[in-house]
DNA sequence: TTGGCACCTGGCCG
DNA sequence: ACGGCCAGGTGCC
């Protein structure tokens, strides 16, 4: 058993925001793997404020509690890393308090606060990602679930537990699968476009530590090039394992969250700029309004708008 | 360049 | 019941 300290940060929040689809809740634990290796943790916490947080201007106090991840399976690093846990998160704060009068976000971030943005494997995500074309969440879990008990390898926990962990599959496992064991997986249409992909990265024509070094917009169409991923699926790989916080991808709730919650100010932004209002024009009134951390703007409106069923058009 | 349609599949709604 | 619609889109015409 290990535990580390992680006030400020949320757990359930940072789960459960649809940038990942690995993780399965069983009473207070989640389980899953991180690079390859079984994990379970939870979240543990205290209603005493630690020393630090009673420090800190009130602006600043992100979490109204102090916390702690108990977890087993991987490193200490590991887990800090995947987490985010070890970056600065000050950035957050000037989302709600330089833009005063965005009262939207700052109600939403102060509601999901502890939200982070994951560092995923690049390769994991865009197989997600390119499953989630016209599916909905549960059965993108589905597809992916289907994926590693079939491509996958089962993974022996370190710890005790019931329950059972898969590794994802590898490119090549994926690249050399058929389309029709691929459809068994109920991947649909999406099928050819994963072994397409699998078959890009495993003959290296496409490398994520490549991607990684080219600026953010020649990333982006490299990836827009594979089948299967457009530029919404680009922005979800970017933000959510390459780090490029200012990713904002534009999918049907948060259209509606953007058209329905800043309808005037987009109004306004769409006759500036003489353009209709499209997902195109979704992307720069962001960038325009929240810049290097659009992206972790687009998450908090996520939820936002989820959970208010904001389904105006 | 932009807009419309088909696409696997399953759950929800009338 | 059971057909139609929608789901974290994308490719193609």
């Amino acid at each position: 058993m290990s535990r580390i300290s992680s006030d400020g940060f949320n757990l359930e929040h940072t789960l459960e925001c649809g940038q990942v689809f690995g993780w399965e809740k069983q009473g207070e634990w989640w389980h899953g793997a991180i690079g390859g290796k079984p994990v379970k943790l939870r979240q543990d916490f205290s209603e005493v404020p630690s020393p630090e947080y009673s420090l800190l201007p009130p602006r600043l106090r992100v979490s109204q509690f102090s916390s702690s991840l108990e977890f087993y399976g991987v490193s200490k690093r590991a887990l800090e890393n995947y987490f985010s846990l070890d970056c600065d998160f000050g950035f957050i704060q000037p989302l709600v308090t330089d833009n005063s009068r965005d009262q939207v976000l700052s109600k939403a971030v102060s509601k999901y606060a502890g939200l982070r943005l994951l560092r995923q494997d690049p390769w994991e995500c865009s197989v997600s990602f390119i499953c989630s074309a016209n599916a909905n969440i549960p059965r993108i879990g589905k597809m992916l679930q289907n994926l590693r008990r079939k491509f996958g390898e089962e993974l022996e926990p370190s710890f005790p537990s019931d329950c059972s962990y898969f590794s994802f599959p590898t490119p090549q496992a994926l690249a050399k699968a058929s389309e029709k064991e691929l459809r068994e997986c109920n991947l649909g249409f999406r099928a050819k476009y994963v072994k397409e992909f699998a078959q890009s990265v495993a003959s290296k024509r496409l490398g994520f530590s490549q991607l990684a070094r080219l600026d953010f917009f020649s990333a982006r169409k490299k990836l827009i090039e594979q089948k299967g991923i457009g530029e919404k699926v680009a922005d979800c790989v970017l933000l959510f394992s390459l780090g490029r916080y200012e990713a904002f991808p534009v999918d049907v709730w948060i259209r509606r969250a953007v058209t329905c919650l800043y309808s005037k100010e987009l109004r306004q932004f769409a006759k500036a700029n003489k353009s209709k209002i499209s997902d195109d024009l979704i992307r720069r009134f962001a960038a325009s309004k929240w810049g290097a951390y659009a992206g972790y703007a687009q998450q908090f409106l996520y939820l936002y708008a989820r959970e208010n069923k904001c389904l105006l058009d």
